[in-house]
DNA sequence: TAATTGGTTAGCCATGGGGCTAACTATAGG
DNA sequence: CCTATAGTTAGCCCCATGGCTAACCAATTA
């Protein structure tokens, strides 16, 4: 579970790069080759080599070599964990957005009771407590 | 649309550190003074300043100041916009394998008709087209 | 008014990230 | 065998990041 954690560091920061994440984006479309990968960019090969070794320690990105020629692909797991950690900060985030809206509701209740001295006889203004 | 982006850098940037993913986790549940933030966290109040400024500068964290008592709150906006990029992501993964797999099943039925000199009157391997 | 509390600013330091060039290895092709 | 191709390694540079201390406001509170 640690783990996890760590690994989240390290997809996040890898996917802080804009590089990094047009490489995951052209990866998302099939697999590449090093050359093809780097070609869009104006960038030295060993710059561009230093991307992909962080997509793949991140765990984002897979890659072989056969023959002279390293070809790249997407590892969809990461990407989904990270959006995971997205998606049960939202869970958690729309609990208290409920809690808060029951809440406010509750408040509705009693000031509309607090409003409407009929039934319940309060003389003054009886809001405070709880 | 360029905007959103370099948004994102910030973004992924401010969540690849495990103190800011926590105080956003924190946040999630409902809004807190910087010391309140602070407290769980062995950590000199400046360096924990700076983690709050990254995220309010990314746009996570919102913040206002009221008497001495600064109270942040988390604007879910953010969260949200990177999320999106995620399932973006994800759904272009996953027409890929769609694509994928209509190929193999493309294959399948060609191996198969391959397989099967019956009907259709092929003599020689023909495949090689399209 | 004096002391405490809650943040803030300024400035220092070490590390790491992202870029480069130059030189090198190893496969593919002529 | 020689050359071009595709990566790789080594090493440098600069600046951003993450941590610290010390000193400094500005509201509370005694």
């Amino acid at each position: 579970m640690a783990n996890q954690l760590s690994r989240l560091d390290q997809v996040f920061a890898a996917l802080a790069d804009p590089t990094r994440r047009a490489i995951v984006m052209r990866l998302c479309a099939g697999e590449a080759s090093v050359g093809e990968l780097a070609d869009p960019f104006e960038m030295a090969l060993p710059s561009f080599m230093k991307h992909i070794h962080v997509l793949e320690t991140s765990g984002l990105v897979l890659s072989e070599k056969s023959g002279r020629v390293r070809t790249c692909r997407l590892s969809p797991d990461a990407l989904v964990g990270a959006e995971d950690w997205f998606q049960q900060q939202r869970a958690i985030w729309e609990a208290r957005l409920d809690r808060f809206e029951a809440y406010v509701m509750q408040m509705k209740k009693e000031r509309a009771a607090a409003n409407r001295p009929s039934k319940t006889a309060n003389k003054t203004t009886k809001r405070k407590g709880s």
